[in-house]
DNA sequence: TCACTCAACTTGTATGTACATATGGCGAGC
DNA sequence: GCTCGCCATATGTACATACAAGTTGAGTGA
């Protein structure tokens, strides 16, 4: 018999939320007197008033001296139910966020939980402050979009202490390696070669690769962008890789891809790119030499956003869970909290991307090949 | 000698209150044990126990079995500061709604508020459900979008509480006209008198107009349009003015616009859309008709966002404050919040939409006019 | 009829005792 | 030098008693 006996006041504490529960006593009935419940009970008074007193604590019960003790409106006893839930992501209002944003804010919301939303703007210190902001007061779970991923993490404290205080969390779109938290990613570098892997088979040679190399997410691409070559054999010369980061992505793409359509001996005939928003933008570049997509150059995009749609010529591009990603995240957390389940990575889930060709691109020309 | 004395587990309360503010205790210190206050203060140890319960209820204190009271870390008492703002919208993820939360999200953290986000995707029983949630824990104040605002409020108890409990609130994009609250809206009939004022000017007699009337901006965006053909004394045909509701935006409006390119005798030269996603739709609806924007259909959107550049043909559009919105409504919310202004809808601001005129319109031509 | 008193009841405050249980240090014994 | 067990001390639980203070209603008296 190692179970241990609760203590008396819980058993009562637990009889008397369990009345509550059935209906047994409904708001501003009035509770037995503290006299009777001991005697019924068999207890001293001393005892139901420690009852009498966390009950009251904890909002199900008020107390009037002289008169007695009364079950509280519903109201303020359901009020403490509602859990709040945040969530951190980089950006908020750019392309694909604002869907996992609604995803996981519509589910929340039919969970009865709330959420509070917090963005980083891909700066460490502002993660920072987010951190403390919404650990400031109670939280029952955070769902993590990591920052910089590729650079490691400073703020690892703040993740410990999520661990200290029993606090679930996940990550979505990345995760920082030495973090053991289930996460929600996409196979970055699987889509990266089912976008190389499909210019190829289409007889490209000279694919150029633009990628945003200060998270994680763009690495992944890169290497499957490598892998795809190496597995097919085709020699990739180096000028064909462009880098690059967050603060030059307005210009240095753009410029190389001009760079590249006018300078090069031989040009390029398909573009891939780190994501919609560039392939849109490369898109521009491509028509300011004159040439035409996908006649001249061939585009690849990637995560499937509205942007895909917008243009004349609708883009190739590999998908993204986006709003599924956000509802699927905030169904493991709220399932984390009510199972009590303990973090671990081996909860999440991977998704894969699937290539939805448009007419973006299309079979080199024969008068393409060198 | 009226001024009752305190209760004894309160003196002692008190007394121990003053220590933690005069730094004679520091976090993490330990208290002296129950048996030694109960014998300082000449009092028993269950009345020192009832003091060191309520302090620790309130988070001043925390209690090991075995080993000793101490003092909590300052972290846990000075975070009652965090204060929480909630934002209602009807969507999250569409449009321009997410960079009105980013302005908003940004300015609130800056200023260190916490920001609680929901959605009613414009159904009256979501808003109610978001507002009760939002409610069931303190919150400092609410930036409302108000739902299907054309059709009535039957949530305008939940206001109505709001006001009660001396929640500062404002509303964005539009109000309810029933309610008295300062509010951030655009002058949405202004720029339906733009968009038809550029277009007449242009030369353009059969302008059809589509329009979105579940919501007050639609309507707004109506009457302007209806104003300048007055002013500039252009009859109207009734065919040529399309609503639609929210359900309905994939398909009538698109449909509608075929039927009058190719059924009407004379066909119009000119669409005032709702908003550019509608205009990007419509431009489709116009290609496969085999006409061309703006050769032969001039375009003219709303709220300039990001789509109206991903087009091969830039579109025609009136500005949306956006962000701005955003951030002026979380700095004047925070100013009711810290100033303690009253609500009243004198403090608000309307902002007046700019034309953008970029490669959707252009002068009527010759061959066009009746 | 009305106002007052008072008894009986409620919860609030205060103290005393007893034992249970968790912690940490000390010393005996290996 | 290490381990084990004991002990002192801390908080946790439980019961008993006493009186204070607020509420209610029945009963009393003018």
């Amino acid at each position: 018999m190692k179970e241990k006996q609760l203590p008396k006041y819980m058993q009562l504490k637990q009889e008397i939320l369990s009345w509550l529960h059935a209906g047994k006593l409904k708001a501003n009935d009035q509770m037995p007197s503290e006299n009777e419940i001991a005697e019924q009970f068999q207890m001293s008074r001393q005892t139901v008033r420690q009852t009498f007193g966390e009950l009251e604590q904890e909002g199900w019960l008020y107390r009037m001296q002289g008169k007695g003790t009364y079950v509280s409106t519903p109201h303020t006893q359901k009020s403490r139910d509602v859990q709040t839930i945040g969530i951190l992501t980089t950006y908020i209002s750019d392309y694909i966020f604002p869907h996992i944003v609604r995803g996981a804010e519509s589910a929340l919301r039919a969970r009865g939980y709330r959420l509070l939303l917090s963005s980083t703007d891909n700066d460490k210190e502002k993660e920072k402050e987010s951190l403390q902001m919404m650990m400031s007061q109670p939280l029952s779970g955070l769902i993590i979009e990591p920052t910089r991923s590729a650079e490691g993490n400073p703020n690892l404290s703040f993740y410990l202490s999520l661990d200290y205080q029993h606090i679930p969390y996940l990550m979505i779109n990345e995760r920082y390696p030495e973090m053991n938290c289930p996460s929600l990613i996409v196979d970055d570098e699987e889509g990266g070669f089912k976008a190389a892997q499909h210019l190829i088979e289409l007889g490209h040679r000279r694919i150029a690769g633009f990628f945003k190399t200060d998270d994680l997410q763009g690495v992944n691409r890169l290497k499957g962008f490598l892998r795809a070559h190496q597995q097919y054999q085709i020699p990739l010369l180096p000028e064909l890789v462009i880098h690059y980061t967050t603060d030059e992505k307005g210009q240095k793409p753009y410029e190389s891809a001009i760079d590249l359509i006018t300078q090069q001996a031989e040009r390029p005939t398909a573009f891939v790119c780190y994501n919609d928003e560039l392939a849109i933008h490369l898109l521009e570049a491509v028509r300011t030499t004159g040439l035409q997509v996908p006649q001249d150059i061939s585009l690849v995009g990637f995560d499937d956003s509205s942007l895909a749609l917008a243009t004349e010529v609708k883009l190739t591009t590999l998908t993204h869970p986006k709003t599924q990603l956000g509802t699927d995240a905030a169904e493991l957390l709220i399932d984390m909290i009510e199972n009590k389940r303990r973090n671990g990575s081996e909860a999440g889930k991977v998704y894969t991307p699937e290539l939805i060709i448009r007419e973006s691109t299309i079979r080199v020309m024969p008068s393409q090949i060198g």
